[in-house]
DNA sequence: CGGAGTTGTATCCATGACGGAAGAACGCGG
DNA sequence: CCGCGTTCTTCCGTCATGGATACAACTCCG
């Protein structure tokens, strides 16, 4: 099951989408609105409607010139090209988050100060940003979490990241660039106890290559994980 | 204009939606698929047909009875709420990045290791995931921005987040329970001088509340931002 | 001056998605 | 044993989407 969306861009009771993206591209290398269509195997009618219906809520999309050396054509505008990259933008945003490992912890909501709330998991306590209910799943990205040196891990109050967990290295999977390392971070667990590390619950992270060298990480290596209460995000638990 | 989006589950061909997933909680809250799709305003026919396409894909996600006590009625199984609690969780995951402030800076790339490279920008050099090509705009969401007390900042080798901004506060925007702290990252600012703050570049920062008074953060503070370079997505730049 | 290859604009039609309606099967309760 | 409110199944009308086609307008070029 894997998980995907759709982007898009809202203006003006408008909605740019990955569609529309593809067909302003396409005008932009055929140089023609006509081309652009007929290589995409779109009728040149609807392009055209559709551009004109963008235009209106996005502003000038695409010159129109027609006549002319070769009949004419059209180009791109400097607005559109901005809101080609805005696009790209939030889609690589989006990709970034659908695509990359999460680890989820259920717990319960102890604490809360407005959106922001304390959860009480099998890795200890989190802060999390949580709806109002009671029973919560916390959801942690990779990519958020933070590794360090327990010698030089920061200070609790000195850092923003609320967040910290003292764990061991469960494994590290290598890719080109970058590592998904698995930390356990069972709470109580003593060092040396082996049971402890297999039994305990784990929390992802994903580092560069070259953090996992700096770091020396390797499997039971101890470490310590922050991550910021800002980028957790809680969803109601499902109530089976 | 604000960016969106819409979340999808594949699996088998069929793509679970957010139109499935009001479809499922309402029979859950209703107690059959008919008064279901009744209160949705939708046709039973296609609702019963929807569901039993999603079944095929996603495996058993009602329960139905039909004759008995009322007439019977329609039960989510387990299965349904798992799917609906994953769904929840992308959902808040895409929200999360789709709604969050971002910084973007563009440079060039300098270096490069696969996917990883270097990127300069007028704020420093940052270390990125990028696509091939020369020019680029680097994503940095604020969520994924961590602040530290300059004493206290850790050492760069002993941590993972391998971009590092010496700044000065710039602006705090208080909301509830969190804040958007905007630093100016200018290079060779000396401090003091405060055109420098206004005319430097500026990376945003989304801490809680909890965090701007252990720091005790306030405009014209100096202060250190990290970031891992596995949260920073680049995108190509715009070639206007 | 005509041809070529566009941009505009209008119209027709195939397809698919969806609601509405109608009817059969079902099984508990009165 | 009958009624009720479901789940199932089928058929039809409607609407939106989007391709296909046709034709006028335009302007540079040979």
């Amino acid at each position: 099951m894997d998980p995907g969306f759709e982007a898009r861009l809202r203006e003006g009771g408008e909605t740019f989408e990955e569609r529309d993206a593809t067909l302003l591209r396409a005008v932009d290398e055929a140089g023609s609105l006509n081309a652009a269509a007929n290589g995409l195997g779109r009728s040149y009618a609807r392009s055209h409607e559709r551009i004109d219906d963008l235009e209106t809520a996005f502003g000038p999309l695409v010159e129109r010139q027609r006549g002319g050396a070769g009949g004419g054509g059209s180009r791109l505008t400097a607005n559109a090209r901005r809101l080609l990259a805005r696009f790209d933008r939030l889609r690589a945003a989006l990709t970034g988050t659908a695509a990359v490992e999460e680890t989820v912890l259920e717990g319960r909501v102890v604490a809360r100060e407005g959106e922001l709330t304390t959860v009480e998991t099998v890795a200890g306590s989190v802060r999390a940003l949580a709806p109002d209910v009671d029973r919560v799943q916390v959801v942690v990205r990779a990519d958020s979490v933070t590794l360090h040196d327990p010698a030089e891990a920061p200070p609790a109050g000195g850092t923003s990241a609320r967040n910290r967990f003292d764990g061991r290295v469960a494994r590290i999977d290598r890719g080109e660039a970058v590592a998904l390392v698995t930390v356990a971070v069972g709470e109580g667990d003593a060092p040396g106890d082996d049971a402890s590390v297999a039994d305990s619950p784990t929390l992802a992270a994903l580092v560069t290559i070259d953090s996992v060298e700096r770091l020396a990480l390797a499997p039971d290596r101890p470490v310590v994980a922050t991550l910021k209460a800002t980028a957790t995000r809680a969803t109601p638990a499902p109530d089976v």
